[in-house]
Formats: structure tokens, sequence, C-alpha cells
DNA sequence: GCAAAAGTGTTAATGCTACACCCATGT
DNA sequence: ACATGGGTGTAGCATTAACACTTTTGC
């Protein structure tokens, strides 16, 4: 048989297909904080939970694609830090339908939160509560900006978790803190972001110089500038070359 | 709308859907060197090819179900330590129809890895060449044990590479390692595995001292036997508790 | 001058590397 | 006795943590 008549013979109805969906972890440090952006939910299932943005993958569009697609029409950005984070597959975790998600998490600077936030006016800013501590991960609180506590939808509660689990994973080795400022920060910034993300505050001498010895900052010259007080020197990251 | 009227009105065939399968790397340590299990392909397309187990996700079954019947009915195994890689979902990824894979990679110790393909006669052998180092990345070359170069179907090089990746970046801070060893076993041993992960010669002395300190390991009491020199304390990883 | 935060030097502790050496077993 | 690999002690090196200190700005 050849290759062309095998294709022929093949029938894609032969299985039972799931849905498969994409949904986005859009993630910032905002004002020191841990933070993402949720929908609430207009319909059932979850009807007035909060969820995070996502949609189905088009049968001519990649993951990759798809979750590209989303970040652009749910949240109107492009060019944001992005990857592949975990697929949930729990037979019942949608009660419609057999629905796969494949979650995605994104990074983005302060500045480009509060802009995604402005252009789509059906994201909400969460704060995340992170009731574990180092390699444990599980599910985390999603709170309002008055304190009060979001129930979220489905399993996304786990998504959000395993999300903020990662990041601490990478920080440290990768230069993933990066992709959370603006191209020009200061070392009290990045330091900042690390501590938000670890729950934990630093050594000031020794995050300067770890983070100075790894070659991944660039001094620009210029001052940041507005403080009563000594003005610190902007960074940039350097980008490979 | 109640919740039981929108379930009703939900109509699943509203999106082209893809079908969901998952691929197993299934990887062990075979006298010092990283190994996978592949099977040949007997049908279109990449026929003669070899590639890794997999088959498609029931309607009914989760992806962490799926991949235990896999394991159980490809490999006839039960009870290894198997986790999810990644999810590949080029568009043409499969030429017959849109299939988005679930890669996961389960680690046995040699034995069992024996067992396997003593039980399973359409599996073969293939130790893993790694042509990169560190946190690199990329494809991975299958061999044959008469040294030849065995041609990989769909994206499994990818697999295989992104399986090793993993590995090598759970290694020390796991106890992945373990689950590539039997019950009881010496600090060589153990030092092996890490060698043939890492692609790296270890110092003896640091790596026991390191493994000792972590409280991970618990002496038997018994030794080795069989060689002509002095027998090595048999160790057993202690699990929580 | 003072407050506040930037930025630096110095020391102590820790962990890792390398090397040398001793130990126990089968032949 | 000897060859072989298991196992241990010690000294040197590098990295990191902690603390104290100096510097620079706006008010």
């Amino acid at each position: 048989m050849s290759e062309r008549e095998f294709l022929q013979a093949y029938d894609p109805a032969a299985y039972e297909r799931p849905s498969v969906a994409v949904d986005l972890v859009l993630m910032s440090v905002i004002d020191g904080v841990p933070a993402a952006l949720l929908m609430q939910r207009e319909d059932h299932p979850y009807l007035g939970r909060w969820a995070l943005p996502g949609g189905f993958v088009a049968i001519d569009e990649s993951l990759d694609e798809a979750a590209h697609r989303l970040l652009a029409s749910k949240a109107r950005m492009q060019d944001a830090y992005i990857e592949q984070l975990y697929t949930f597959g729990a037979v019942a975790r949608d009660p419609r339908t057999r629905i796969i998600s494949v979650a995605y998490f994104a990074l983005l600077p302060q500045a480009d939160f509060a802009a995604a936030l402005k252009a789509a006016p059906d994201l909400a800013l969460a704060d995340l509560v992170v009731p574990w501590s180092g390699e444990a991960g599980g599910p985390v609180v999603a709170r309002s900006a008055d304190g009060e506590t979001l129930p979220l939808a489905f399993d996304h509660a786990d998504m959000l978790g395993l999300a903020m689990l990662r990041l601490r994973g990478k920080l440290d080795y990768s230069g993933v803190a990066f992709a959370l400022l603006p191209e020009r920060f200061t070392l009290r910034a990045l330091q900042d972001v690390h501590e938000a993300i670890l729950g934990t505050k630093l050594n000031k001498p020794a995050f300067r110089r770890r983070m100075l010895d790894r070659g991944w900052l660039e001094p620009t010259g210029e001052r940041e500038s507005g403080a009563s007080f000594r003005p610190a020197e902007l960074y940039r990251h350097r980008t490979g070359g």
C-alpha cells in the first residue's frame, strides 16, 4: 500500500475526539505583588466565577499559534514572553463535554498589564496569594484589589499554581524576570520582582553581585529620577550578542 | 438560562476537533548509556521508521489514564515513574490528519527494561546519543546495539531530546535517579546513572558526600557480592517518612 | 545637615574539588 | 601478596551570606 493510498483509506472519524482548548495565565508583578488577569464568566458552566482567558484551538493552527492569537484577541497584546505550561486532561474538568486544555503562561511588565486592562475591559486584575513555599506546589488563591477572594472556575486554580511554581523554578537560572520589567530598570526593581515571586526577602549586596556577575545586565549610564534620594542606575537586559 | 438548559444547548460539534494521542518516552540507563524503547512502524506514514509507543486518548479516560493504559498494553509495565512532558501541536506533524500528541516520559530500572523487551517483542532498544550539553536542548540521535542510526518518525526525535533535557534538569534536585535503579543499589551505581545522564564524569568523594548529606539514602547493612574486590554497601531510597 | 536609599568593601561560613590514602575482598 | 575498586580524611579554592560602611541626592 502506498502512502497515498493509506491516506485515502485512513478514517479520521474512527475515534471520538475531544475538544482542545488553550488557556492563558497572564502574569505580572504589580507593586510588589504577583498578579494575573482573569475574566468573570458570563455563561454556564461556572457562571459568575473567575476564569483564565482562553479559547478553542482551530483545526488549522498549531498550539503556539492559538496561544498567540488568544493573546492578541483576549488581551490585545503582541510580543509577550510566552511558554507552554502543562496540559490538563481530566475527563470531567469541563461539565459540557470533553475538553482538554493546554495551559500557556505569559509574562508582562507592569505597564503592559495596565494597558491590557484598559484595552480589554472584561479583564480584571487579581493578586495571587501563594499558600505554599519552595517546591511544594498546589493551587493558588486569587484576590481582588479590595481583598476579596475570587472563586475560580474549572481547574484554573491549579493552572495558576503551576504557573507560579514554574516561574519560581526558572527564576534564577533563566532570564524570565526581565520579561516582567520594562526595558530599563534599576537593580532594586529587579530585586523586588525576585522577592515577590519567591515570597522571601533577599540580601541586597549578594543579589547585586550575583546579577552583575552573570553578565546579563548592561548599564545604560542613565539614572532614575524623581526620588528624594540618590538616583539608581538604570540597567538593560543584554540579549545574546 | 439554567446550567441544565445550557448543557442541552451546547453543541460539541461546533468546532472541528483534532485527535489527541499520548506518546511514551520509555527511558533507562543500560550499562552506562541512556536508552529508550522504540517500535518500528509497520504502516504508513513513516513506514519502517522508528517511533515511540503511543496511542489515541479515549473519550472517557484522562490523559494520565491513557498514559498508564499504554504503558501496560505497549510495554507490559505497571508502576513506573511517569510524568507528563510536553504537548506537541504543529498542524502537519502527522500527515494523516490533525493529531495533537501529549508526550509522557517514564523511567525504568535496567531489569524492568529488559523484561519489557522480552514481554513485548515489537519493542527495540535504542541507545541515545545526545549531541548537545547543558541547557541547550534539541533533538537526539537513536542508535541500535550495532551502532546504526535509527531514523525516527514524526517529531519523535524532539520528544526524546526534550525528555533527556528534562531528566538532566531534574536530576540533582529531585529523586528521579532512583527510578532508574533497583530497590537496593550501590553508590557507584547511582553515580554511573548520574554520569550517563549528564554526559560527564563526576568526582567520587564529592558525589558520595552530597548524596549522603541529602538524607535521601538509607544504608541497608547488606553488601554487594560477586566481585573480586571490596564489596560495596547497598543503599535504599528513603521514601518520605 | 538630615533622611533615605544607592552602592561597596571586608569577613565569615559554606560547599565543592582534588588528591592522597586506607580498607576489604577474590584470586 | 596483589590487584581492584570501595570508602574516608584533609587541604585549597570558589561561591555565597552577613554586616558595616560610604556615597549621593532632595528637602
